[in-house]
DNA sequence: GTCTATATTCAGATAGAC
DNA sequence: GTCTATCTGAATATAGAC
């Protein structure tokens, strides 16, 4: 992780280090001495170099979501291209956009688990100026992939998909933050909230590999005007087995 | 909502109106002091009442989840009892799961839509107390309704079902907390930040119907191990509309 | 760019009168 | 139970020397 790199620059060290703080502490708990002191940097380093807390916070993600989602418009645009025209397949779009955020676990180098675990925590947050700039971060990259999902999905009313992305981003959101209550009961988890698990890498592509195959039954799942006709024409009654063997 | 109640017991005042500020400003941006201003009572009485700010924050969410999750274990209970034996399908215990949480919101006798919302943000609150104090409060539901599920797939993996559930519950909480890019960027959504909407009853409704399709989905989604053999054996090609038509 | 020292505000908590 | 007044600590931010 960064902090063994001995970064010499101080205001990638401050941003290091916020990284850290906030994902273990949240933006409100976190205070700037904290941070400052665990860097090993001067407490006014952080107006000096950002203004305030708040400018730290929007700077800490700007440097990572600035790269994630250009990979994501950037993945998207390829795909299209290489589609000629055709609509992609909706699995393609999960993946394009969910499993470029999901790799990130796997490198440290554009912040690892930690940040994907800040991410998870801080978008529920409701402070205001937190809300805003998610926001016009995330603004392109959301309008290009509804419409490539629009474009996946055409029998879908619109509204459907937009509800189930937001249902996706849900599921995906909360996993990576890694801080529920299954987690303390079963034990099962990314890591613990100190900092690195053990194996942060491996538990990431674990992740991964269980939550595109959920975002997938989810998107696909039957929508519920059809759901409440086919039980008007004949009460369902699914065998729990189907879902293991099913290969279709 | 409460606070046209006038409810006279200072008591119920504070927790009311602590319920409505640690929804909006979350736990950390809270002040005592905005509490009880809000709820015009003296600012030394949450102390004499609660002990503490955490000792508040604990009794507002005791007071609601202890209706909802024994309400939710009592569900269960009659369930299987009608069962006599037999396996529940697994979307009756995502129904009694997920069914009775959401009916809150249009419900505000238990919180309405005010405290789904304070649930879901607080559920990724990384605050050590708040983990532990919600890894107590849902022990014992979470696994009832696990060893339900457990019953209802009996031959998915264990571990497997478990990553659902995880998922599951991260869909839910996000998309009940209400803060996320995509709302601000589309305008859907379940409300406004600043407290109740127009009309927060049958947006609750809506959420329900269109989030525990999407659950279901997920949960039966074909496992990872299921996948990678089909793809394996023919690489798969599914069409977009398999899911408008599919009535299943 | 970095540091010390400090200004200013606000937090949670409590003592003690009523 | 409720109130006023206050204690104590900690927060962000900045002025100004180096």
């Amino acid at each position: 992780m960064s902090e063994n790199k001995l970064n010499p620059d101080t205001r990638e060290r401050i941003l290091d280090f916020a990284e850290r703080e906030f994902m273990a502490y949240g933006y409100e708990g976190t205070s700037m001495r904290m941070i400052t002191s665990a860097a090993g940097v001067n407490l006014a380093a952080v107006n000096y170099h950002f203004g305030s807390k708040e400018g730290l916070l929007r700077e800490v993600f700007r440097r990572r979501l600035g790269w994630l989602n250009g990979e994501r418009l950037r993945v998207l645009t390829t795909l299209e291209e290489q589609a000629k025209g055709t609509p992609l397949k909706p699995s393609q779009v999960l993946e394009a956009f969910f499993g470029t955020l999901l790799r990130i676990g796997e490198d440290d180098a554009h912040g690892g688990m930690t940040f994907l675990r800040l991410l998870g925590r801080t978008l529920t947050d409701p402070a205001e100026f937190i809300r805003t700039f998610f926001a016009s971060e995330y603004a392109e990259v959301i309008e290009r992939y509804k419409l490539a999902l629009f474009r996946a999905l055409p029998d879908v009313p619109r509204a459907e998909i937009v509800w189930r992305l937001h249902f996706m981003l849900g599921a995906m959101s909360y996993a990576i933050a890694g801080t529920d209550v299954l987690q303390v009961i079963t034990g099962l988890g990314i890591g613990d909230a100190a900092g690195e698990a053990l194996d942060a890498k491996s538990e990431a592509k674990k992740l991964a590999e269980r939550l595109m195959p959920f975002l997938l039954g989810g998107l696909r799942a039957p929508l519920p005007s059809a759901m409440a006709a086919a039980k008007r024409a004949a009460p369902t009654r699914r065998r729990a087995s189907d879902l293991a063997e099913k290969k279709r």
